[in-house]
DNA sequence: TCCATTTGACCGAG
DNA sequence: CTCGGTCAAATGGA
């Protein structure tokens, strides 16, 4: 066991390292893949040998204490890392869903274009960059106006558990900005579809968008795909993670290439002045992962991803996770068995700052 | 006054 | 024609 415990502490603090310089290794996606490499071996490791040791304890219940660390750890932190993850570059998801120590199911596949059946899929969502012009003038805003997906474009989904304190109706806080623009009843589905986009589109152009939507079966969950990529500056979903950047900064935007140091310390004046609304359901200010409230969504403790549209409704709900995807690609790590080892198997508030730091 | 949300209308793909 | 995605006017809150 304590060969376990050193691997996951070694999967921890490569995590943590990774982490803190993230910003310095966006660009250099090399030794990115290779930390990352290091941290997925570490907890493969450590995965195998608590499996080889025995029956995997049950998952830890889905109700924690609100407020406690351990809700936290597994729940907002994970999610938005995970997020996080995903929009700075999609395929991580698979570095996330491989490897993550904490509680998340993640569920990842590489969206093929065009691929699936779901019903409620898509038909003609999405927006061009400008330029297909598609709808041939119909509207000054012709080309704001095509609604053709792009080709390729990525969409991530995640599901997520509804708050089951305070708003239910609130999705979860993914640490990204988002304007709700529109909100469509699904034919099929009891809950209606949300739109949302990013609250800095018009000023950085940032084109992430976001559809949230409740499962039919299961009213607690949330079903939230994302589109696009951020390339705004201050939806940055942690300070301790860099606002997601294509690995080449767009030269369309409004804004210049943004510097690294800009996103540990953005300018106040830069975006546009907002307000904050007891009900938002957002945080735009680069929040400290620890500075989140723990009872901001997810109790369920359990997420899945996937990065595609085609597995949308295919994915496998919390009830049921370990359901393979309809293309084969999609995979599923039983992490929560680590997660479980490690939250429930008494580890200490200070193995935890070790793990994180102090909050 | 500014910004977010709501909601009916519009658009395009199938 | 249907339906998902988006637009944009109306509305409300700070």
């Amino acid at each position: 066991m304590e060969e376990i415990l050193s691997l996951i502490f070694r999967g921890c603090n490569l995590t943590r390292d990774l982490e803190s310089k993230l910003p310095s290794l966006t660009n250099n996606p090399s030794l990115l893949a290779s930390s990352c490499d290091d941290i997925v071996r570490a907890f493969s490791r450590a995965s195998d040998l608590l499996k080889a040791q025995g029956p995997p304890q049950p998952p830890p219940p889905p109700e924690l204490e609100a407020g406690g660390v351990q809700e936290w750890l597994t729940t907002s932190h994970t999610q938005a890392m995970a997020v996080a993850m995903l929009a700075l570059d999609p395929f991580q998801g698979q570095l996330f869903s491989d490897k993550n120590p904490f509680d998340v199911r993640l569920l990842t596949t590489r969206e093929a274009e065009g691929g699936s059946s779901s019903s409620v899929r898509a038909r003609g969502g999405g927006e061009l960059q400008g330029g297909e012009g598609s709808d041939a003038g119909k509207s000054p805003v012709t080309q704001q106006r095509s609604r053709k997906r792009k080709d390729g474009e990525e969409r991530h989904t995640i599901r997520a558990a509804a708050p089951r304190i305070g708003n239910t109706e609130i999705p979860p806080d993914d640490g990204f900005t988002w304007r709700k623009y529109g909100q469509k009843e699904i034919l099929g589905s009891r809950f209606p579809r949300s739109y949302y986009r990013c609250t800095h589109k018009s000023f950085y152009g940032c084109n992430a968008r976001k559809q949230v939507q409740r499962l039919d079966d299961d009213p607690n969950t949330f079903e939230v795909t994302y589109c696009g990529h951020h390339t705004c500056l201050m939806s940055s979903p942690t300070s301790s993670m860099p606002p997601p950047q294509p690995p080449v900064a767009t030269t369309t935007g409004p804004e210049p290439p943004l510097e690294v140091e800009a996103t540990q310390h953005p300018l106040p004046t830069s975006p546009p002045t907002r307000r904050r609304h007891s009900m938002e359901l957002e945080s735009d200010t680069p929040t400290e992962l620890g500075l989140r409230m723990p009872g901001s969504f997810n109790v369920a403790g359990s997420v899945s991803l996937s990065t595609t549209a085609a597995t949308t409704t295919q994915a496998p709900g919390p009830s049921e996770p370990s359901q393979p995807a309809r293309d084969g690609r999609e995979v599923e790590w039983p992490v929560a068995d680590l997660a479980d080892v490690m939250f429930n198997s008494g580890s200490s508030s200070s193995e935890m700052d070790l793990f994180f730091g102090p909050m």
